[in-house]
DNA sequence: TGTTAATAAATTGTATACAATCTAATTGAC
DNA sequence: GTCAATTAGATTGTATACAATTTATTAACA
């Protein structure tokens, strides 16, 4: 199709990777639309599910996002009575946010999310191959992710 | 760290694919910086380099995009000069994008980019290895895109 | 043929992402 | 102790994504 192979879409890891997170994220809408929450909502909840009251920049640093899409998020979170964000009072610059007993009264309804998307992906996570599968996409993905991430470090400007 | 391991962070495929997706986008920038484009701006470009001419539609297949990101997008590129969107003469309901001079002439220096990439990726594409842990990957995220796309149609609502 | 259904883009509204800048609070060097 | 660097978040501005609606055009068919 393309005259320069290295120029054709199909052949290329990025295009996949981008067509498969997106892919994901609307797979997982119908899913969380029970609970009232976008994708990345969802993910900083896993977090403050499993340790209450993190700092902004923990969140950010979990999730390699920064303050530029936290900061609205979390409002929005907020705004609906899911979270509380309180300054800490030893260092004012900090913000900490605390779940409400709404944010966590969230987390049942959760558990049903990943093995329901899990199946959707077409995982079978109760043989050992779908385990495997699973997990050793997810290890080169983040293996990548680290990657990725370093050789722009390595090269800042 | 989590007190339930299927809601763990860490242990899922779909943040190891949200965090992997955005750093590539990350590590693209600097190498699309000299062509002046985003992520989404260069896979249009991939796909009118293959084949010119083609409906907002036909991209939006390719890509997996619909208008309401398309149409801006192309809009901006047609006011940089580097497309026109036409309406078809035979069909006034098709737009057709056609690359400008300029347009054309970004290809040359987009050729770099794949290979760039690859390296920042940590592929070595001058060994079969590297080839093959590419494509493999590649085939993978295609698979599971295709995958969670039909799940998706499968159940409207 | 006249009207309805279907189609292609555009538009609207909400929610990310992220670079760059700004502000307030805290550290550190001296 | 004071003032310059640092740090944490917030803000600003641009660019996606995408659901839902709208508009214009074409197709279909009774």
């Amino acid at each position: 199709m393309a005259a320069e192979p290295v120029l054709d879409l199909d052949r290329q890891l990025c295009f996949a990777l981008y067509r498969a997170q997106r892919a994901l994220t609307r797979a997982y809408a119908p899913l969380l639309e029970p609970l009232g929450l976008t994708y990345p909502q969802y993910l900083v909840f896993l977090r403050l599910w499993a340790e209450d009251g993190q700092r902004v920049n923990d969140l950010g640093d979990c999730l390699s996002l920064d303050s530029g899409t936290l900061t609205p998020l979390l409002k929005r979170l907020e705004h609906r009575g899911l979270v509380e964000r309180r300054r800490d009072t030893a260092d004012e610059r900090v913000v900490r946010i605390y779940l409400t007993d709404a944010g966590r009264a969230l987390r049942t309804k959760a558990k049903k999310v990943p093995v329901a998307l899990a199946g959707l992906a077409g995982f079978d996570l109760d043989k050992p191959k779908g385990v495997n599968a699973l997990a050793g996409l997810r290890d080169e993905l983040t293996a990548l992710a680290t990657r990725l991430e370093h050789a722009s470090d390595a090269k800042p400007r």
